[in-house]
DNA sequence: AATGAATGAGCCTTCATTCAT
DNA sequence: GATGAATGAAGGCTCATTCAT
């Protein structure tokens, strides 16, 4: 009743130089511990910041965490709007794995908004259901429309998602899994110049699968075979 | 369910009864909450035990955490030896992803074995290296193997070791991305039901790919411009 | 209701809204939950007002609370003056009597007064001393004369003091045993509209052992064995 | 679900030196200061003893102040039951003042039981409304029936509710009030010496104006003239 | 005259750990 | 072999206060 952002409760927005260094670190610090491990002394310590300063801007932990992530939200929309809609179905499809790869793996960004999001996929707070619809659903839905497209005649709703997900799973792979990588092939670096390469591999073995489903038109124990590489 | 080490007779002992339910409890919390959010006080609750009992028994926290994992380790094995050895590629590929996703999707089992190293490969604890030494790389041995005779010609290490890692990732988004499919696609039940045909799916579209990369010799059939590959 | 002090006109300065309403707001909380649970940020909620408004017109939560206690006082006088002199003792006693329940029972006012000054009665802080000096013993002087006129002969320092806790505890055991009364009788009431035939009863009672007092010149009329008074 | 005074549910005991200290020492504060103002380090330090161990013992703040609440009714039993209910009505009475004068004012005990309860009285806790079941009701019913039994035809359910508040209204102001009366009448010391005479007086007074409400059978204003003290 | 931003101290609570039996 | 009792460190939160404008 008396406390809530200072007064300014509308202004969703960066003025305020404590406030934005806050989001910044809690970003980095929520992003690598996970919202319990994450303490409210490491991130006012990285931002520089007094430990009652998260209590004056955000109210609370969980406050500061929400709004965090809104922040992310704020920050990804061009990510999303920079992508083209042009070329034939294929062609989008690599462009949105690249997009998708890119940002798992980190390439030249503030680079915890990811890592965040994959955080809240696995061990979800109560924010997670704002972000499958603010920035989940939408993806998805591009997502499920080219693979609709790419499927043609044999898509159902049923095999749809099922595509969709191996397509998202073999991406998230490279998050998840990333240090089971580390360990098992110490040589394959994961690093962001790896990332087109990936994409390509992903994209392609994509492509194969759903053009393979396609022509069998029957998802059959066998049906794959011999068809889809001709 | 807490049959002792059957190969490993001398095992550092499973006797004592407080011990054993110790180590069972302690899985079942730690799976759900993880190291740090999992307290003592709960898994001794759980356990019927006193509280110093984790001292007494294992010294420390984290050597109850270690204990579990090795625990979890030889509970493991049968798990890994009663797979089928018989058949060609194709079927054992098919039946490896259905063990990985039943295992995944916590088929009819006390099942707190696979959602904890799951979590392992998320944020690693200094265990995780004899994890990966004991139990992943053999079974990624036993994938690489068959990927690589799926392949033939068209085998080379790189491209082995991402196909692999297409296959895994395509059954671990239904563990990790399950919060999302549940929010995103309500009507479709993640229940234990759904994981054969989920783990045909897969099979499916995997063996088509690597098929077609096989058939092409080049990563997809009309590779969109750039070649990854070369 | 917030007149600046009447017949003091050059006192510390009323002028000002904000300092004002923070006044009132002040004595509103402080009355109702003591000094140190009242916040400021409630306080200053409460008024409109900026957190630093406080330090900026009282430099302090205390110079606050002392500011509020002087702000009562002013209040108070006039309540005090319209009081009715005439009449006999008895009859005065009685008005007297009337007043202060209306006051403890908070009929028709801003009323955080007697609430206020009720709880410096409990716990003292070092404001007390002025309070009684200004509020409290002129008040109390006037009882006295009341009491003493009306033992007559049989007034001694000591007996008067005695009946004059004996009166003010009956009417302070409505204010500070509220709660309990409210347990113990549901049935009663202690509305406003009580006020008038409680107060009487007060009245009754007390005048009735005053007479008595007088006329035996031994404190009571049989007592019983020991005569406390010799 | 796994705390609470630990594993000896139903003794209410004292065994435990910490425990005891602590209930002790957290009397002493509790009464001294209110819930809220009393600091659990200043009761640890008093008791010599851990921060945690009211945790430890009591799972909580407001744990230790219930516990402090019954092991003070379990103290204040045998006092209720010294009391000789032999005698008339009136010197029943005087020894039922006697007892609650003595309480009130700290006559040779622990001390801080009247402080303790006095205090809740004026702003309860959650805990008010068992104290009022099992401590004052009994006594208040105590009361009750002596000033009935006083009254004789003169009784109405309102009057011995009236009567009985002015008694203890009465003996309540030497406790609620004795910062004033410090300050009011410094030559009078509130000792344990006076206590005797502080009964007997307000013994005194209370007897006669009951006599007096008796023999008028009204309590019209004007009706206790004259009569009582002959 | 007044305020938004920031601060440091202190409180309650929780947790893993240890000690003595 | 096992446990009840006790402890110290740390975390989140709240509060009155101050600074710069």
């Amino acid at each position: 009743m008396n406390r809530a952002a200072p007064a300014r409760p509308a202004a969703p927005d960066d003025t305020g130089a404590t406030r934005l260094k806050l989001l910044e670190s809690a970003g980095e610090v929520f992003s690598r511990k996970g919202f319990r491990d994450a303490t409210i002394r490491e991130i006012c310590g990285l931002a520089g910041a007094n430990i009652a300063s998260v209590n004056y801007h955000f109210r609370d932990k969980h406050g500061l965490y929400t709004e965090v992530l809104r922040y992310a939200d704020r920050c990804a929309v061009h990510i999303e709007a920079s992508e083209p809609v042009a070329g034939d179905a294929r062609r989008r499809l690599r462009q949105f794995i690249k997009a998708y790869i890119a940002a798992m793996l980190d390439v030249g960004r503030p680079s915890w908004h990811g890592r965040l999001i994959a955080r809240e996929m696995m061990e979800p707070s109560p924010a997670l259901d704002a972000i499958v619809a603010q920035i989940i659903r939408p993806r998805s839905r591009v997502l499920s429309d080219l693979v609709e497209e790419l499927l043609g005649p044999a898509a159902t709703e049923r095999r749809v998602i099922r595509c969709k997900f191996s397509i998202i799973g073999q991406c998230l792979a490279y998050h998840s899994g990333r240090h089971i990588h580390k360990r098992l092939h110490p040589g394959f670096e994961l690093s962001s110049k790896a990332a087109d390469e990936i994409a390509d591999h992903i994209a392609d073995f994509s492509l194969a699968a759903i053009d393979a489903l396609r022509a069998g038109h029957k998802p059959a124990r066998r049906a794959a075979r011999g068809r889809p590489g001709s």
